[in-house]
DNA sequence: TTGTATGCGTTATCAA
DNA sequence: TTGATAACGCATACAA
């Protein structure tokens, strides 16, 4: 009789546990598990009885001797990330693997640079005994660390990746149907001097967005005029200086559609500088519906990019995925293309009607 | 017999445990126990052995039975942040969070609106079973919050937010004297006639950055002026028309702080605008060292806060105050005061000798 | 220097 | 509908 302490004990050592609980209620551990995990025979004053013992003695039940009992680790997922934007990854964060992390999995934050060798990353996965890893741009445009991943065993989800491969699950908007909407939308304005500040070179993404730009142009009968497109790196500090050289054309383009809104950003405070009116005089579009589309003055129009949503998401896949592949079963892969919500707030509007060279000077 | 497959079985199933590197090596599992946690007493034949059973058998050891059997739970720690910049949260994670998280230890985000009330954290803080909480601004401005939190028994590690509570273990710079520092550097340079563009009203860091910098002023027997003195809320959005007022005055300043490197961005982008250059016409300085600091041109003199550095601080804070707490100890309360760092860049410059009036017109 | 036995908190199996 | 018992993988007294 010595093995256990009396109920009380618990209480101030900190944690009660099951058989706390069950004692409490006067009945079995077991008991109280079928009711923890809502299992369907037990009788509603057992389970009255089991609750109120809960609540009475704060239990908690311990992660660590569930995952053991289920005879698994705790699932260890990664979220592999090399970030131009902090931002972004910020909001990732914030909303979406906020909300979606369950309580026995964990997730780790593994930065990795485009340009390392992808065998560290492996090396990682393997010591940390990671199951599952979420992949978002630029990563997932790496081929050599797209094998690497998959030699490893670990199941894979990509963000805002395209469809680098037939074993990953992905989540993402058409970048280039959306921004082939977004791009038809200022043509029906009536704009026809489009501008295009493409991403960074090296992301696929931008060579998505650029696709969707120059197919809306052509449908529209419009031949893309290299003269109005212009080469940035997502990052507010590549669209200054192109921003410079837009408007200082002559004559200037009437719209631009910035692949980010970071660069739109950066569009937005040069015009204001030039004394250029947006939407008046200039129409601005951006891309992502980040936090800063909503800061600047005026606010963006821009095409929504749920990172926050899909970070959920990518979360729930891949615990999905390891649980299946747990229970022996055949993982589902899952391809999820969102549907483009263009927002439309201040920065766009028709072209101005008769506009004479040198205005902006 | 039955209890234990043989050794072979292990990796069939995925994960070898440590009965079966123990057989592999021809010892008890209690002395790979020994190698693993690094005791003394181990001869260098045995540890060899074991080492190498450990890499033949690709053994991994199980967080979740380890944590069982120190009989604690999971540790988790929870970060809840309230963020009007999701760029510093995406630079926590990215650099901080990310290098300093160990394998058992579980972190958790959790949004928590300024607004929202205190309770509804406890819940999720006790649901969770959550022993440490690390907080941000504005969150540590919160006196109900923190009440709440001291309440629930969960340990509290404070990042950039001064030294709200003696029980709270804080990491940070002065504000105050950073921004002493970086004004009497503008004065120096032979600026009189410098802006202030404060933080969010609500944020204590902001009445802190005020503090220094009207400090500085009247050390140098300068009255502050307050038509030199605007009010933003850390967002880019906030200083945009701020500059415009600032730039529009007669005479302007010469030099202008901005209590966030956001906020000077958005300066930066209405000079820009303007005609005004930065530096040689205009002083431009920001605060934190962000992503955005790099990004603009010129690249902003600014104060370094390193989040990545004090996130990883906070949470081996943490887990040390968890850890003495688990075994009975007092749990060491620290207060960190970081000196302050200038990053000297492009931004700044001595004032134009001869400056009329109207010359940013 | 090495090994044996037991417990950590939970769930699954089987029996009542 | 409920309960007894044996794992799950590891660490730690205690022995040898």
């Amino acid at each position: 009789m010595t093995a256990k302490a009396d109920s009380g004990a618990a209480l101030v050592r900190g944690q009660a546990t099951i058989s706390d609980v069950a004692r409490h209620a006067g009945v079995s551990t077991m008991t109280v598990s079928r009711v923890l995990n809502k299992a369907p025979r037990v009788s509603p004053a057992t389970r009255d009885s089991v609750e109120r013992a809960i609540r009475d003695l704060n239990y908690v039940p311990n992660q660590a001797a569930k995952a053991l009992s289920a005879s698994r680790n705790m699932r260890k997922v990664a979220f592999l990330f090399d970030i131009p934007n902090a931002a972004v990854l910020g909001e990732m964060v914030s909303a979406g693997f906020a909300e979606s992390i369950q309580p026995d999995v964990q997730l780790l934050f593994i930065k990795t640079n485009a340009g390392d060798d992808p065998l560290r990353a492996l090396a990682t996965i393997k010591d940390l005994d990671i199951r599952g890893v979420i992949l978002s741009p630029p990563l997932c445009d790496d081929v050599r660390l797209r094998l690497i991943l998959k030699e490893s065993g670990a199941r894979v989800v990509g963000i805002g990746c395209g469809d680098p491969d037939p074993a990953f699950s992905t989540i993402g908007i058409d970048d280039t149907r959306a921004v082939y909407e977004l791009t038809s939308y200022m043509l029906k304005l009536g704009h026809r001097r489009i501008g295009l500040i493409a991403g960074h070179p090296r992301h696929q993404s931008s060579a998505r967005r650029r696709a969707g730009y120059e197919a809306a142009l052509l449908d529209h009968g419009i031949q893309p005029d290299p003269a109005l497109q212009w080469e940035g790196d997502y990052t507010y500090g590549s669209a200054f200086g192109i921003a410079e050289q837009a408007l200082a054309l002559d004559p200037p383009p009437t719209a631009i559609f910035a692949s980010n809104d970071d660069m739109a950003a950066a569009v937005l405070g040069v015009a204001r500088g030039r004394g250029v009116a947006v939407p008046r005089a200039l129409t601005v579009c951006g891309f992502d519906d980040s936090e800063v589309a909503r800061m600047v003055t005026p606010q963006l129009t821009t095409i929504r990019q749920p990172v926050d949503a899909m970070a959920g998401w990518a979360v729930r896949q891949l615990t999905d995925e390891l649980d299946a592949q747990a229970r022996g079963e055949e993982a589902p892969v899952r391809k999820v293309l969102l549907d483009p919500i263009i927002i439309y707030r201040g920065s766009d509007a028709p072209p101005p009607r008769a506009r004479k060279s040198g205005v902006a000077q």
